[in-house]
DNA sequence: GAATAGCATATTGGATACAATCTACAATAT
DNA sequence: ATATTGTAGATTGTATCCAATATGCTATTC
């Protein structure tokens, strides 16, 4: 008979590697790496007691994703994005998540629905600024949940990675909370009444909508 | 004054890195390195002359794009996609290729019409399989061109690179050729009647169509 | 003093060496 | 014979070391 015990697969474990990527990656995201920070390797390794090895492929991982960009003998930093390359992003932003939350809608199940409700109080309740951004993600990406298409959404998540620190910035600076919060209850009515159609279009509204506002915000900002 | 000199950015030349994750990307792609094939670092660094260093960043960025998977201890294989997640890579296509092609026939140039219909044509005379496959992008890419959508191009791509394989065993095994040409044809004159909505909308049935095919096909073939 | 050349230092790219782990087969026990 | 254990070889993960390149400072020339 087998074994009956509770077990991990050691075999799927983590590599330096992975660690120092989530690492890196999470610290671009949240912001806490700034656009145009360069980023040592040696520094890496000692921060996290190894070897430049595994801190190189992080970093041609973080490459490949688009969050850091390599100069050949001369380092690796944080990848800057132009004002137009914000705006597609989020243009495409609103025809995937559009097109997914209408699938979703169509097959959600309740338990799925409390939840987003759930995020979404959260969201409106949450008066630290730092925490908006995860919530945020966490509402929308449970009601694209039951779409039941792995590849739209990590590909979106990959999207909102390389969009992540300008969106805080978007919440946080241009009192993009406020209507966040009102086009969440929109969104999330709309899935409650099963109305993918309307659901769809508020989805594009919203991002758009966030996107006018950052780009408007970053305008006058990058000026200066 | 400057010398006015052509140069090149050696800066930007490639490493050994960079040279064999092209390489391998495109055996992949290809079909060359099939599903489930390994990949052995030592064997690869000798090919290429090299340690195992640059190999592995190679195969750290081809499994960040999903080409290929690490088991840590026990080595790279070949991704290989379920029928599932291939129909999902056509519908996500179809979803990205005809919002693109909207966009670019707007803005289309007679130069980027005159390319176009030069790879449909090359693309009907061909008679070299191997070849169809790139004609075949070459065709849609030049047709994506003019919407000036980096972004979204670069997604579409990446997306092709994870179902290039199977694409060509579409076009090869099912007599999706024909087919495929006629196609082209008519999402060409669309474009040259800059009528974006009806080259949307083939570009969709385009798609959309070899997917099935290649999907009975494989159905078939899978259960063998 | 400004521009250039030369050198020292810092940093990245890659090779070699070693440790951790897997795999396959032989040895042993039941 | 079958199942289990032990071991050798193969393979991957990482540390250490060296080479190639960049950067910044100093000295020198005009």
């Amino acid at each position: 008979m087998a074994l009956k015990l509770k077990t991990v697969d050691l075999g799927a474990a983590s590599s330096s590697s992975d660690v120092i990527f989530e690492a890196l990656r999470e610290a671009i995201v949240e912001g806490v790496l700034k656009d145009g920070d360069l980023l040592r390797q040696d520094q890496i390794a000692a921060m996290f007691n190894v070897s430049r090895i595994p801190v190189r492929e992080a970093l041609a991982r973080l490459e490949e994703q688009g969050l850091i960009t390599n100069q050949r003998y001369k380092g690796a930093v944080v990848s800057s994005l132009s004002l137009d390359e914000i705006s597609e992003m989020f243009e495409f932003r609103a025809l995937l998540e559009s097109d997914i939350i209408r699938r979703s809608v169509d097959r959600i199940s309740d338990e799925t629905l409390s939840e987003a409700r759930l995020y979404a109080e959260q969201f409106a309740r949450e008066t630290d600024s730092n925490k908006w951004g995860r919530l945020n993600q966490q509402f929308h990406y449970t009601l694209y949940k039951d779409s039941h298409r792995p590849y739209h959404l990590q590909v979106i998540s990959k999207s909102l990675d390389n969009i992540g620190r300008y969106l805080r910035a978007q919440l946080v600076l241009t009192s993009g909370i406020e209507t966040a919060r009102r086009e969440h209850a929109g969104i999330l009515k709309a899935a409650i009444n099963r109305d993918g159609e309307t659901a769809a279009a508020l989805t594009r509204d919203h991002i758009l909508g966030a996107s006018r506002s950052l780009i408007e915000f970053l305008e006058v900002e990058r000026k200066k």
